[in-house]
DNA sequence: TCAAAAGTGTTTAGTTTACACCCATGC
DNA sequence: GCATGGGTGTAAACTAAACACTTTTGA
C-alpha cells in the first residue's frame, strides 16, 4: 500500500470513555493524568494516536491498555471529534470510544504516558483536558439512553448480582430513582435472569443471586420479532416522590 | 498552529449517505459514479478528502454540493469507518454522515469529481466501491431505529402531506406494513401535526393535509419529562397480514 | 356509477402504575 | 430483639391492537 497522498493531513487519535461502577454502585469513570504537554498534570481521557497500520478499535485498546493497564473488555464506538480548533498542537481528529467494564475485573494502574490513573464520580470530574468534557458528556448521554432498550448495564456488575444491585446501578445511570416492586417485576419477566444461589453473610434476608443470560438475549433478539428489551419507567404525574414510606 | 507531528498518518475523507423518497414515497438513496481511479466507474457514496482546516460536517457537505450540487441540508455523524485496508490507495479512515432530504427541494445533478448522480431504491442498489456498501447498511439500520423515536421522517416530505405520505414513509422505512387506523389514532394523538388546507384536484376523497410542528415537538421534549415520541407497532402474534379486506 | 383513497369508533387484551406489609439474617 | 435490606400481590388506569363500513371526489 502507498500512502503517499500529497494535502497535508489531519492528525487521528483515539480516546476512550469507560465506566465502571464503585462499590456502592455508583457510576464511575476512569481517567489519566497527562504527563506531558500540553495539558501536562490535566486530567483527561485515555487516548492517543493512532499508527497507521492499525485499525481504529485496536488502537484505542492499545492506547487504553498502555495507559491504565485495562484489557480484553468489549468497545464501542461513540462519535468522532473533529472540530479543527480541538487540539492546540495543530488539527487532530479524534475517535472516541465507550466501554462499561465490570471494576474488579480489571484493576488499574497508570503507566506509560500517565502519570496517574483513578476512576471519578460523575459529581467529581476535574477540568478535563481538550474537548474531553464534551466527549464524556455525549458518553453519558449515549449510555443513558442505550441502557433503556439494550441490556449494557450487566457489563458493569459482576456475574452475580442481586436485583438491588441492578437496580442501584439503573438509578445511578439514569439519574433517578425506581421503584422497587415495578422493578423486580419488569425485570424478571423479561425472562432471561438465571437464579444463581443466595447471598450469605449478610446481616438481613439474604438475596437471591441472579447471572444475566445472555445467549438466550441473542437468541430472542434475532428469533423473535415482538422481543423487546425494554427498561423504561414513566411516573404518573410525580406529586409524591421515592417509594412509599412503611 | 503547527501541524508537523513526525509519524505516519492516515488520511481522512467523508462520505454522505443522503436519503430521499420518491414519487411513490419509496425511500432512495443517493449514489455518484465515479469519474477517476480508483473503481472510476463504479458506483458510491458522495464523498471525499478533508482539508486541514476544515471541519468534518463541513467537509462533508462542501463534498456532498461539489458531486451532487445538493446543498443546505441537515446532516448528522453517522460512523467512522477505519478498517486499515478499506482503501486501496492506503490508508484512508472514513467519517461517515446521513441525510434525509426533501427530494423535490434538493434537484439533484453530477458535477466535479462524479460523471453522475442518481437516486436508487434500496432493492436496485448496485455494487459499490470500497466499503460504502458497508456504510449505507449502518445508515439504514440507524434510520430503521431512529424514525421509531425521533420525528425524522419529516425531513422527507414536503412541508404539507397527508397521513397515507407519512405512513407509506414509515412503510417503507421500516420495510413493514402498518394498520391504518391505528396509524392514524397515534400519528394524531401525539398532537404534532397541524391541519393545513385539503387536497384539490385528485379523483377520489380529497385528504387533509398536515404540517409537523417542530416547535411544539421541541418545547415538549425539553419541558415534559414525560412526553416520548414513539411510532412502533408489535403486531399481536401474526396470522392475518395486511389490513382487513372490506 | 364506478374506482380510488379518506375517514372514522369501539371492544378487548395486555401492560403499567401505585401502593404496605411480612421475612430472614447477623450482630 | 433490633436493624437492615429482601421479598411479595393486586386493583385501577391506561394503552395498544384488532377490526368493517361509509364518505367524497374526479373521471
Amino acid at each position: 500500500m502507498n500512502n503517499s497522498f500529497e494535502h497535508p493531513k489531519p492528525s487521528l487519535t483515539v480516546d476512550c470513555v469507560i465506566f465502571g461502577l464503585d462499590e456502592s454502585n455508583e457510576l464511575r469513570v476512569l481517567l489519566i493524568q497527562r504527563a506531558y504537554e500540553p495539558f501536562a498534570g490535566s486530567w483527561a481521557l485515555p487516548g492517543g494516536f493512532v499508527k497507521i497500520d492499525e485499525d481504529l478499535e485496536s488502537a484505542a485498546r492499545r492506547e487504553l491498555e498502555e495507559e491504565t493497564a485495562v484489557k480484553d473488555i468489549y468497545i464501542e464506538q461513540l462519535y468522532t471529534f473533529g472540530n479543527f480548533d480541538r487540539d492546540p498542537r495543530g488539527r487532530v481528529v479524534s475517535v472516541a470510544y465507550y466501554a462499561l467494564i465490570n471494576l474488579k475485573n480489571h484493576p488499574v494502574k497508570a503507566s506509560t504516558d500517565a502519570k496517574n490513573a483513578a476512576w471519578f464520580k460523575f459529581d467529581e470530574i476535574p477540568e478535563l483536558a481538550f474537548d474531553h468534557k464534551e466527549i464524556l458528556v455525549k458518553a453519558i448521554d449515549r449510555i443513558r439512553a442505550k441502557v433503556l432498550y439494550k441490556p449494557i448495564g450487566f457489563e458493569l456488575l459482576p456475574e452475580k448480582f442481586t436485583l438491588s444491585d441492578l437496580q442501584k446501578l439503573y438509578e445511578s445511570i439514569l439519574g433517578q430513582q425506581l421503584n422497587r416492586r415495578n422493578f423486580r417485576s419488569k425485570m424478571l419477566k423479561l425472562d432471561l435472569l438465571e437464579e444463581a444461589e443466595r447471598q450469605t453473610k449478610v446481616s438481613h434476608r439474604p438475596a437471591q443471586l441472579y447471572k444475566f443470560n445472555k445467549r438466550k438475549y441473542e437468541e430472542l433478539s434475532r428469533k423473535d420479532g415482538k422481543f423487546i428489551f425494554e427498561i423504561r419507567f414513566q411516573q404518573r404525574d410525580s406529586k409524591g416522590e421515592e417509594d412509599e414510606i412503611d
